[in-house]
DNA sequence: GACCAGGCACATC
DNA sequence: GATGTGCATGGT
């Protein structure tokens, strides 16, 4: 890679489409749940399985902690996958409790190398998840990679479409400066234009990024 | 009715 | 180590 492609990337981006005031999320409890809730989901049906969990009061580690887990999954049916994420998210409960007396705040009291690897140690958190709920919940600097930003840059011919996660989030932590704002914005400008843009089909007119970078197919 | 959505774990080769 | 598959609802 060649020159300051992600910072030209980002400009374009945030001119197109401004800041995405990203994670929508009351409490950063609400947030690390939501990161699990959203793996191969559409945000939509997220919102429906939170809006039932607050309904049930339901939405806090100690709620959820003593929630048999088939109740879980009967209310978080709109997300699908509804029984692996009960599951999961029980997985993720049990691990705050443990090493966190429950509380969110207190995880990011530790350092984001320590959390990153803990997290990834919990059934149901791959990395994905875990750089999710550091950046959105814990606001540490990591940067998120999803099928969205591998789309986008594989198109664009900066990194291969087969190319490793860590190989994606090195490049990021490479080439930019390591604020959370920016790591914030960045990530939901690329799910932002992915969506407008980047479905299975091309629709490269009108993309904010059309001259960028020649397209690859 | 097909296709897709802000992944992950596990089986099998 | 690489590849394939199950998980599931709801919107377009």
């Amino acid at each position: 890679m060649r020159g300051p492609v992600l910072e030209k990337i980002y400009d374009r981006l945030y001119r197109s489409f401004g800041p995405q005031h990203w994670w929508p999320g009351e409490t950063p409890f609400e947030v690390a749940a939501g990161a699990i809730l959203t793996q191969n989901t559409n945000w939509l049906n997220v919102e429906k399985a939170i809006f039932r969990l607050k309904q049930e009061k339901k939405l806090s580690a100690a709620a959820l902690h003593t929630l048999p887990v088939q109740r879980l999954a009967s209310y978080i049916r709109p997300a699908g996958y509804f029984n692996i994420k009960a599951a999961r998210l029980k997985n993720f409960i049990r691990f705050l409790m443990e090493e966190y007396q429950g509380s969110v705040e207190r995880m990011a009291e530790e350092d984001l190398p320590v959390i990153r690897k803990k997290l990834l140690t919990v059934n149901g958190i791959g990395p994905e998840t875990a750089d999710s709920i550091m950046l959105y919940a814990l606001e540490k600097p990591v940067f998120v990679i999803d099928t969205y930003t591998k789309r986008i840059l594989s198109r664009h011919a900066i990194l291969t479409h087969d190319a490793p996660y860590e190989a994606y989030q090195d490049l990021f932590h490479a080439k930019l400066s390591n604020q959370v704002s920016l790591f914030n914005e960045y990530h939901a400008l690329l799910v932002k234009l992915a969506k407008e843009f980047c479905r299975t089909r091309p629709l490269c007119s009108g993309c904010p990024l059309e001259d960028v970078k020649p397209w690859l197919g």
